[in-house]
DNA sequence: AATCGTATTCAAACCGCTTTGGATGCTGAA
DNA sequence: TTCAGCATCCAAAGCGGTTTGAATACGATT
């Protein structure tokens, strides 16, 4: 190494002489190929090629086809650690994951909403940092990518109802999209959202128009905002029609096959079953289909059922006919969605957070039919 | 920003006031502390600093305790920017993550593989970049993360039979672990593994054990080499019995819930349908029980049913008792292996490659039985 | 012919840290 | 008393880019 800065630095003072030039390429191209190793083989300045190539306009076009010409041979890459330390800009984006740490449950959804926001960064350019978290010392986690500089802003995931996170990100300053929001954050801030509300009021209706009365309701965990406000869209079409939801055919758990069974099979058993079920994934609703089949009925003539879809990649709603009847929201697409926005935030610090609301399409599947005749 | 340097520069020669010090500190703790403000504070040389927050053994142990101190009381956080710059290190993991541009499928397990592989890195500083990549230039995006310096190493995923990536990753010398295995280079590299080969040829015995001779094997895609290995796991635990496979028992699909029940019902409509069958995922697996019980028949009683388990958080295999009967791997402990392995590559260059093979458990759940009678 | 604006290029500072190669002062052996 | 050796500390040179502030050349203007 230092043999060789002596011998490039000969190389300068020596530039117009090609045998010595064209001898040492091969050699040196292989170890490093930096910007001031390129500048010297072109016999121009640092400044000069590193305008020539980011598009500057004060570089006569034809240095500039050389100098592109010469990386393109050279297989010139600028360090993306240099660029980072000189432009102050980390050009990439934390994704910071909290894993609960009593059960260590990996949310199924991140696959593929990150999918969708990948596509964004690469696009542009940026890199996506993943921060897997136990959800104790997930502030810590903000703190530091902040103070450290590691990235310029950050998505936040699984809000829950009040969430510490959206107050501790606005104070430090940090840009950040929510994917979903937290009610009792009083702050504005921006967040990618579907109308979880609306879509669990639409289903109930739909539910109640085909003549079902005894609806029960399979959610997530109520700590998590979503699930708060699909409670909220489920009880509310009920009250709409003059009628009190019914606490044992309410469930909030965590969104497992197992608990979906378990849970449908006790209000089966109930003395007074439902006769339509809404489930918040499609993963609960693989559990409450064994249940409802282990009792001997017919999913979509006994017994009714109603899903949030996000519409994963590897957990398709049947590839013609839904097999579900569902409200469905690409997941994936609120993955670029969030994304494109918080590139736009990192770019020119919005004087207004952005908020985007995206609405669920009811899509009727097999799943669903007129109530049953009671006996 | 201008009017912070200069007054900091005059805050150089004016050290021993404390009143200036002092009135100063907030405004400027909020902005940026960094190593020459602190140091500045300190009345210290940025080396000294730096070397005693590094611990390094040449430094007062006294002065030591002045410093780091110092450091947390104004919050100090090195800059990452600047020490990848200045070790030469990206302190940084890459996991590229293909996704096929046909069929947009985000491998469920990677969610899990990730969780762990997270573990470990955050415990040891390291940063994960996740890049989504459309499997046609994800050569292109090795190359790049390489020449750029990006990241210090990288996790392959999802290897195929004849993995061009390997020998790509080999000849630019970047190191790397791959999850799985390609069989057909030969080439030495490092890799954690399950034995699929062999957790599929105990489950074939497992089944043929209880008298099933009709056993169908419902796989994944396979240009994928984890599929390979498992229908020569299966393929030769049939012909060690000195039984012939039957093509028309073997499927080789996307793993999706849809791709289960659709080909598990064709099997069923056999004329000389599957006493059992064998499948490569849960997801499978769940997709295949409907087409079971769709068909009236019992899982475990009529049809006997093994998978193989990754043991994803969200797609548990019971609770207690295991639903299926399944050759059991945990796909996060797989991630916890390759993250280790790779870190211990990066901090010293291996002479030899490491090879991890983890062998599945089988479990035996309640979807298996004695092969029922012929009537 | 002197001056000016424009196009083009460069030297040097800077980003914030690490690390090399001395300095400095002090202790204890000769 | 002298000097090697050790403990401490520091100035300065990187790391590999970007960016500021000039310098230079040249045709156009007056």
């Amino acid at each position: 190494m230092q043999e060789f800065f002596l011998f490039s630095g000969m190389l300068l003072t020596q530039i117009e002489s090609p045998a010595i030039t064209s001898g040492i390429e091969i050699a040196l191209a292989a170890h490093t190929m930096n910007l001031k190793e390129l500048s010297k083989r072109l016999g121009l300045s640092p400044t000069t090629v590193s305008r020539a190539l980011n598009g500057y306009p004060e570089v006569n076009e034809i240095t500039r086809e050389k100098v592109m010409a010469a990386a393109r041979r050279y297989q010139y890459k600028p360090n993306s650690r240099a660029i980072r330390l000189a432009t102050g800009r980390a050009m990439a984006v934390g994704h910071v994951i909290p894993i609960a740490t009593r059960h260590e449950i990996v949310n199924p959804v991140f696959a593929d909403f990150i999918a969708g926001a990948g596509e964004t960064y690469s696009r542009a350019g940026y890199d996506m940092l993943l921060s897997i978290v136990p959800d104790d010392d997930e502030e810590k986690t903000y703190y530091d990518l902040k103070s450290r500089g590691t990235v310029d802003g950050i998505i936040v995931h699984a809000p829950r109802e009040n969430d510490s996170r959206i107050n501790l990100l606005l104070e430090i300053g940090l840009p950040f999209v929510v994917h979903g929001r937290s009610t009792s954050v009083l702050q504005p801030y921006s967040w990618v959202d579907v109308n979880n509300r609306r879509s669990f009021l639409r289903a109930t209706d739909f539910l109640l128009d085909l003549g079902h009365r005894r609806i029960a309701l399979i959610n997530g965990l109520e700590f998590m905002d979503f699930a708060i406000r699909r409670r909220k869209g489920y009880v509310e079409a009920i009250e709409n029609r003059g009628f009190a939801p019914d606490p044992a055919l309410m469930a909030s758990v965590e969104m497992t096959e197992g608990q979906g069974f378990r849970i449908a099979r006790a209000m089966l058993d109930q003395p007074d079953p439902p006769t339509a079920f809404i489930l918040s994934s499609m993963i609960l609703a693989l559990g409450a289909r064994r249940a409802i089949e282990d009792k001997g009925l017919k999913m979509g003539r006994d017994v009714s059922v109603v899903i949030h879809d996000d519409d994963l990649s590897y957990m398709k709603n049947g590839d013609d006919v839904p097999i579900f009847t569902a409200t469905r929201s690409a997941v994936r697409e609120a993955g670029r969605q969030a994304a494109g926005m918080l590139l736009e935030i990192i770019a020119n610090p919005a004087p207004t957070p952005i908020e985007r609301l995206m609405e669920a399409e009811l899509i009727i599947g097999q799943s669903t039919g007129p109530a049953p005749h009671r006996p």
